[in-house]
RNA sequence: GCGAAAGUAGCUCAAUUGGUAGAGCUCCAGCCUUCCAAGCUGGAGGUUGCGGGUUCGAGACCCGUCUUUCGCUCCA
């Protein structure tokens, strides 16, 4: 399509609205930002992809089991994680130059310009005398001591103010420590603010009583606080996994790209427990075979690609994304981690409670490592429907607008036609559908011209129309025409179910793998 | 959150310097009976995102607000 990147994403969004796959949150009332709905082609279409998932984790592997946990949890679980203390930046903006910091890193900056000029120091002593003891020069100078004062007035300080929550005060330290903003210069900030990416509710019908609980941020912590059970009650062996799709939420300060951002989103997570020191060998194997996953799509394989993340999360001793090109760029779809034993350790250290695994092998017990595979539904639904979504010039000029989804995701398999609304043409199609609809979601159609109904198919990506003609009566054989090619054939009425089911079953695409 | 652009029927878009809100497609009911969106007849669908202001008169101008896209920012 010789369209601007801008324009074709309009042209996504458009036709998701136009074709029932997703709306707007609450369209009428002007919409809620960042939220929307999946209507009702989206649905299936989500469905199928969540199932294709789930089938291909849970299903194929006799190691990797399911799981569904709540989306509220124990308050204390977020503290264990680091989310609250992590999801609660403070921040500022510059008025002059319209940057945003971190309040508390311009802090630490200002902390860290001190500090080079201790260390200025030492170097200059250490130049100047023979002998030269830092420890001591640290300790007697008073030139470094008045630094560290300074260091160490302003770190109680900020202390004290970010657990008061007095944002008032941080924004006064910012003020007497006279920091200007490294791009415009100036002082003129605006007050700080504090963004909460966790949603929050209360618990209990009374309110004095009532709990702040989090909606979850992330689904992997359901996971962990579960791991002991799921491991004793399935007598898993490491190393095995636990998987789960799920919504999580987050308040994010921008949500935008359409659903590649929501506030409200799903995940589908795996969690695989493996021997500490084996964690490498399992990281490199997932991340091969998440991205066959998403290579046996076939949306083509120059349209995904892998990003090493070299700095790593506090919890990661190695992480990559595996992108998708987005009618906006090269985007993380999924991401693998290796997160080491931090979770659990973190888990054991707030509840209490030992979250070890004996090994019969090494007769002794361990926390395992733990490698994450974590995509978003959403952000697979929008990779999917961008990628399919084609507008082809056909001989003689003609145009016409196709979903080339893979045809085990289309939310309708096949769509039955009567060539004419007569002739009892009408009747043995519907008979048709009666026979495969236990199978297969099948669309019927009688209104219009047949190439209408066609087109119409092709827009909602269904693979298959089967057009039952005067012939049908003769000899039972329906015309199949094929959504990609527009070829047609011709084909019993009592192979369709087969034929059906070698090309649009969730089963063709998991043999693929 | 800052900046830019935009918001008119289900979709894509019109509407002379401010002067009666329209078209195509879609949809619905019928006619026609045709294997790739194109025939005929009729019909439905709008307080121009919302609120206020200027004006004799606002879809258009001004202010506010909501939503969307883009850039910056953020993304544990």
């Amino acid at each position: 399509m010789s369209q601007k990147p801008e324009d074709f994403f309009k042209h996504v969004i458009s036709h998701s609205k136009e074709y029932g796959y997703i709306f707007q949150s609450s369209e009428i009332y002007d919409g809620l930002s960042a939220v929307y709905d999946y209507g009702q082609l989206g649905v299936e279409l989500k469905k199928n992809i969540r199932d294709y998932w789930w089938k291909a984790m849970v299903q194929l592997h006799e190691n990797i089991v399911g799981l569904d946990a709540a989306i509220f949890m124990h308050p204390t679980t977020w503290k264990a994680s680091g989310h609250v203390d992590a999801f609660n930046d403070p921040l500022i903006d510059n008025k002059d130059s319209k940057k945003r910091y971190r309040a508390d890193v311009l802090i630490e900056e200002h902390i860290a310009k001190i500090e080079d000029k201790i260390t200025k120091e030492v170097e200059k002593a250490a130049k100047r005398f023979e002998n030269f003891d830092a420890a001591v020069f640290l300790s007697t100078n008073a030139r470094v001591k008045e630094y560290q004062d300074k260091i160490d007035a302003i770190n109680a300080r900020f202390k004290t103010a970010l657990n008061d929550n007095n944002l008032e005060d941080v924004k006064q330290i910012i003020i007497d420590l006279e920091i200007v903003c490294p791009i415009s210069g100036s002082r003129n900030w605006t007050d700080v603010r504090q963004f909460n990416l966790m949603f929050s509710t209360s618990m209990g019908s009374v309110s004095e009583d009532a709990n702040t609980i989090y909606l979850r941020p992330e689904t992997a912590q359901g996971i962990f606080v579960n791991y002991l059970n799921v491991q004793k009650t399935g007598r898993m062996k490491i190393p095995f996994g636990i998987a789960q799709t799920g919504k999580a939420f987050r308040n994010e300060i921008v949500a935008r790209q359409f659903i590649f951002r929501m506030r409200e989103f799903e995940q589908m997570e795996m969690q695989f427990f493996v021997k500490p020191g084996t964690e490498m060998e399992w990281y490199e194997y997932w991340k091969k075979a998440r991205l066959n996953w998403h290579l046996s799509l076939d949306l083509g394989a120059d349209k995904y690609r892998f990003h090493d993340h070299l700095k790593l999360a506090h919890y990661a001793n190695a992480a990559c994304d595996i992108e998708h090109n987005f009618p906006f760029g090269f985007k993380e779809l999924e991401g693998i981690h290796s997160r080491t034993d931090f979770d659990l350790k973190q888990h054991e250290q707030f509840s209490g409670k030992k979250l070890q695994y004996f090994d019969p092998e090494l007769n002794q017990n361990y926390v395992p490592y733990v490698v994450e595979t974590s995509v978003g539904l959403d952000r697979l639904f929008l990779s999917i429907l961008s990628s399919a979504l084609k507008e082809e010039t056909l001989e003689g000029g003609d145009t016409r607008t196709v979903l080339n989804l893979p045809p085990a995701l289309a939310p309708y398999k096949a769509a039955v036609f009567p060539l004419v609304k007569k002739d009892g043409l009408p009747e043995l199609a519907e008979s048709i559908v009666k026979d495969l609809k236990f199978d297969f979601n099948i669309a019927y159609d009688e209104k219009d011209t047949v190439g209408k109904r066609y087109r119409r198919q092709d827009a909602y990506g269904t693979p298959f129309c089967i057009t039952v003609d005067h012939q049908s009566l003769e000899d039972k054989t329906v015309t199949v025409r094929h959504r990609d090619t527009m070829i047609q054939e011709r084909i019993a009425i009592d192979k369709l179910s087969t034929f059906l089911e070698e090309r649009v079953s969730l089963k063709s695409l998991l043999k693929t793998l």
